[in-house]
DNA sequence: CATGAATGAGGTTTCATTCAT
DNA sequence: TATGAATGAAACCTCATTCAT
């Protein structure tokens, strides 16, 4: 997670921390509709009943909003850890399902951000965009040894683990990126199902 | 194809269709480097060894630029549907492994304009932004038609077939798209060939 | 009286009055002595002591500045009317020369922006095109009735109150709009006077 | 006539007189219609079916296009003197008839130029603004001369035969600044016809 | 003589940011 | 703490003017 300093002129942290929140919550939506260079701290503001000097006491610039956008959103790979950690004996089938199903509804959840993030990568600072891309290298690293430990077991046969982490990967955000067009035939459940069993396909599962 | 008039100051149709193309591929890369919002007519002009005015002889507002790249860029399905329909007799693995082939290639030499209009989707009228849709629409199409014929011919198993086109489009795209990631492990013949396994795989090929 | 919305970023109605009432007095003098296109906003603000960007605080254009002065003169042809009504029993020479007295001074104190919209008419929204003209009408028919109340009960002679009364408006106008050539051998009351005798020396008045 | 030099790059005489003829008329219709700061040398060129770039062979700047407009109308004070000086013998009352109705015809047969002056006084040299104010002391004089003519010979009675000179520069110039509105209820006959009757009324004329 | 491509200064307008209240 | 008036730099775009062809 990174930390950068974010210009406050409040000591009351509590209070900060409650108006970043809300502020980083908002401006996803609107600089979503409206882009974020389009979007004025004025329509922002309005956007929070708050006046636009008001904004500057939780932030020090416009561009700061962007970070703490990526702080507020549950993008870090710690969640999918945590949470193939605790699949434990599972079968690689059963656990790289699970692992699957987890990943694509966390996307489905944080839809949002996952579009802004894809769209103004070139305006994240350096450290979030480090930060966000090694999330995802994370993310994809725990896909990778699940599918290893298939294949370790006889289970799976795949020669390029990596590559099929990456794609799951792929299929995951495509879901949050694309689910205005996909949700026309889709629902979270069916386009994870079906690409659990692609997955599983060309790993050739042995079992489930 | 979509028709919106660009208003230019020049008689000379030759000159002015010349002079858009160079701005629309420089304009490509320097809306990806720098933003298009944080380009301004001045950088680019500079870029272009063109005063701002000159600019706006073959242009009239800076949004023409992102439809003049629109046009200048060949991501309609047409290419695509051509060369599918040339396939001829080939068998259905054979069609589908070809037909991969020139998609990825096609993505991987037009990679600025597709980061382009995955990056600024909304910058586009509403005009190029359809017509940016229903390329995509039709290129799976194609892919869906080919699966299907397999499928007809009980060489493939597939029982979504457009879901499964669906994801040979973001393959290809993924690779133009993220192709600063992915060209640390892979070269694009790589690439197109383990995803062309992998597709394969998924329909349970009965010959390749 | 039109009502076309001006843009204003402050919530603060009467600064807004306030501001945009300073705005227009200044304009009429800064836009007659130096033209309304050759005059800058920044050289309005720097007339106005404020920075070009504040002036878009209280307006949305710069032609919203015409119609702020529009808004801003007493052209309406409500005081004469008022005037004319109040007038009550006089004779018919009476009542026509206190009328013209009333124009007449009314014009020298509205100078400038007369002389603005003798010059600007082109500029001006249709809406206020119509509502400058409309008041000329106006008075010229509270003239003609005048008029016609005299040749009624035979004291004036006259068989196109109409024309005469459109002359009386345009040597009220022409005050306003020639006064720097006029003022070298007239002063307002030497004007009117001579020209309410010529008016009644054309209706050959029987009292006066 | 101010002879200010106009730049230009033909030496062919003829050719640039013929030429600036044909560019001070269309320009005098353009500038009234659209505006003179609204119009852009290419829609004058367009207007005259020229390159902008030729515009400049018989002009140096677009303000001399202002100028060329005054020299090619006739609004010299010179017609009318001439015009005043052959009536000869006749009566008063018929030469101060005869010289009105000479010079509303004037202003009715440029009645453009006449509304562009007032319009754009201020665009105008130095040297044009003096010309024309001259031009019109001019005529009021003459005017001016043949009341104070019926005056001595008893004819008329007026003891501000200058300011009636003016008035009657003033009907003349409303006719043509005025026409779109009055040509509603008069023609320039009647209108003429009528103010000279009223002229005489106010003089008292003792013949006609 | 005619053209129109090119220039670049300068105009209008926007908006992130500051700061007095 | 909250407000919103004020700022002014900088963006887009226009257009008079030049000059090579």
């Amino acid at each position: 997670m990174p930390k950068v300093k974010v210009r406050t002129f409040s000591p009351n942290e509590k209070l900060v921390e409650q108006r970043r929140k809300r502020i980083a919550e908002k401006a996803t939506v609107v600089f979503l509709r409206n882009g974020y260079e389009k979007t004025t701290m004025r329509d922002l503001g309005k956007a929070l009943k708050m006046a636009p000097g008001s904004l500057y006491h939780y932030i020090g610039y416009k561009k700061d909003i962007l970070h703490l956008i990526v702080l507020n959103t549950a993008l870090g790979s710690q969640p999918i850890k945590d949470y193939v950690n605790q699949l434990g004996e599972l079968s690689s089938s059963k656990a790289l399902t699970k692992a699957m199903g987890f990943c694509f509804k966390n996307a489905d959840s944080i839809e949002n951000p996952l579009m802004l993030f894809n769209r103004y990568i070139l305006e994240f600072s350096r450290e979030d965009f480090h930060h966000l891309l090694a999330s995802e290298i994370d993310v994809t690293s725990y896909f990778e040894q699940l599918i290893k430990d298939g294949v370790d077991t006889g289970v799976f046969s795949c020669n390029d683990p990596r590559l099929l982490a990456h794609d799951i990967l792929m299929f995951s955000n495509n879901w949050a990126l694309r689910k205005w067009y996909l949700k026309k035939y889709y629902t979270l459940e069916s386009y994870t199902k079906k690409h659990t069993k692609m997955v599983l396909d060309i790993l050739k599962a042995k079992d489930n």
